[in-house]
DNA sequence: AAGGCGGGGTT
DNA sequence: AACCCAGCCTT
């Protein structure tokens, strides 16, 4: 038996039930492929049936406001993920009459759809021969066969993508591409493997050398910055609060936010205080300011931390562009703001 | 080629 | 605390 054909037979007697794949229109395919990216199955499922629901096929998708996509992606992070999405609807529906280009070379020209996710839905939605490489076909392949190379560097994707492509049964592709993902995902799995229940325990090269723990090799350290936000909670006399829309480049772009100030390190109530009265943009004086919480939460990003202060402001006049809490619920947050108004502003 | 971009689960 | 997750885009 060979790899490849032993792999499918794992995969048909273990494959877990996933929504996803019992079509191959690529509307849903498209729609799961993005939501998952760098997105653990667990976490991204939900989302998966809430887009599907609120835009059952792509011409509903293209329809909407790109804060209502945001708000609907709102807690899953990467939201430059939502944002080409919409775009990418509207222009399937614009440009290409609402279909989607039937070939993995067409895919790959569309916003937020690289190599991995073109290979995805070419294979799943039409049998195109064309491999995936991701994490876990990093994973299982340099095991299985102790390939010690960096998978950091482009070289080694271009490595992998030829020794998927060659273990890649022509006639059932879609079943290969997700043969391999879901045996990294259940089985072999980055951490503690357990091998002794695996099918190829006598044939794994890492296995045999002893390297499972130190493969596949990954050079690449992201370092973090920390950062301090202090954000600003005002009620006016009307009972309502000031937001603003993230428009710089960075985390959290077109998302809202309280009205923000950042500061060098981390601050207390005397220097975040004046600022707070010498701000002009509020438009009423501040009647008074209170610390939400003197210890700040540490909001941990992959590549920043974010220290967080709420500060909650008191005002004696009416903001032009006050937005009442009714309001407050249609606008897209990050996470940890969205938390401060669940948790802490609505009680 | 390198760095930015979220949030959460696992070890 | 470190690492990883059905990666992609910009510089």
């Amino acid at each position: 038996m060979t790899f490849s054909n032993l792999l499918i037979q794992w995969y048909l007697q273990n494959k877990r039930d996933l929504p996803w794949r019992n079509t191959t229109n690529p509307y849903p395919i498209w729609l799961s492929e993005i939501i998952l990216q760098q997105t653990r199955v667990a976490q991204g499922t939900p989302y998966f049936y809430n887009f599907l629901n609120q835009f059952p096929t792509v011409n509903h998708l293209a329809q909407a406001d790109e804060q209502q996509v945001l708000k609907l992606w709102q807690g899953l992070g990467y939201y430059s993920r939502a944002r080409n999405l919409h775009q990418t609807a509207q222009y399937i529906v614009n440009e290409l009459d609402g279909i989607f280009p039937n070939s993995y070379a067409g895919l790959l020209r569309l916003k937020g759809i690289g190599e991995y996710t073109a290979a995805a839905i070419a294979s799943f939605a039409y049998n195109e021969p064309v491999p995936v490489v991701d994490g876990n076909v990093f994973r299982v392949l340099s095991r299985y066969f102790g390939i010690e190379s960096d998978i950091s560097l482009g070289k080694t994707k271009k490595e992998f993508t030829a020794l998927a492509a060659e273990l890649l049964p022509k006639d059932q592709p879609a079943l290969f591409n997700q043969a391999i993902m879901e045996f990294g995902a259940l089985q072999c799995v980055p951490k503690s493997p357990s091998c002794e229940d695996c099918i190829f325990n006598t044939s794994c090269v890492a296995l045999q050398k002893g390297l499972v723990g130190e493969l596949p090799v990954k050079s690449k350290k992201l370092k973090v910055s920390h950062r301090y936000f202090n954000y600003i909670v005002v009620t006016d006399t009307n009972g309502n609060t000031k937001l603003q829309q993230r428009t710089d480049k960075g985390i959290w772009y077109n998302l809202y936010e309280f009205p923000l100030i950042e500061t060098q390190k981390e601050e207390g109530f005397e220097t975040i205080a004046p600022l707070i009265q010498n701000d002009a943009s509020f438009g009423a004086s501040v009647i008074s300011i209170q610390e939400v919480n003197p210890i700040s939460i540490v909001h941990k990003l992959s590549h920043q931390h974010l220290h967080i202060k709420f500060w909650k402001v008191t005002l004696d006049g009416a903001l032009d562009d006050g937005v009442t809490d009714q309001q407050l619920k249609a606008f897209p947050f990050p996470i940890v703001i969205h938390n401060f108004i669940e948790d802490v502003w609505a009680k």
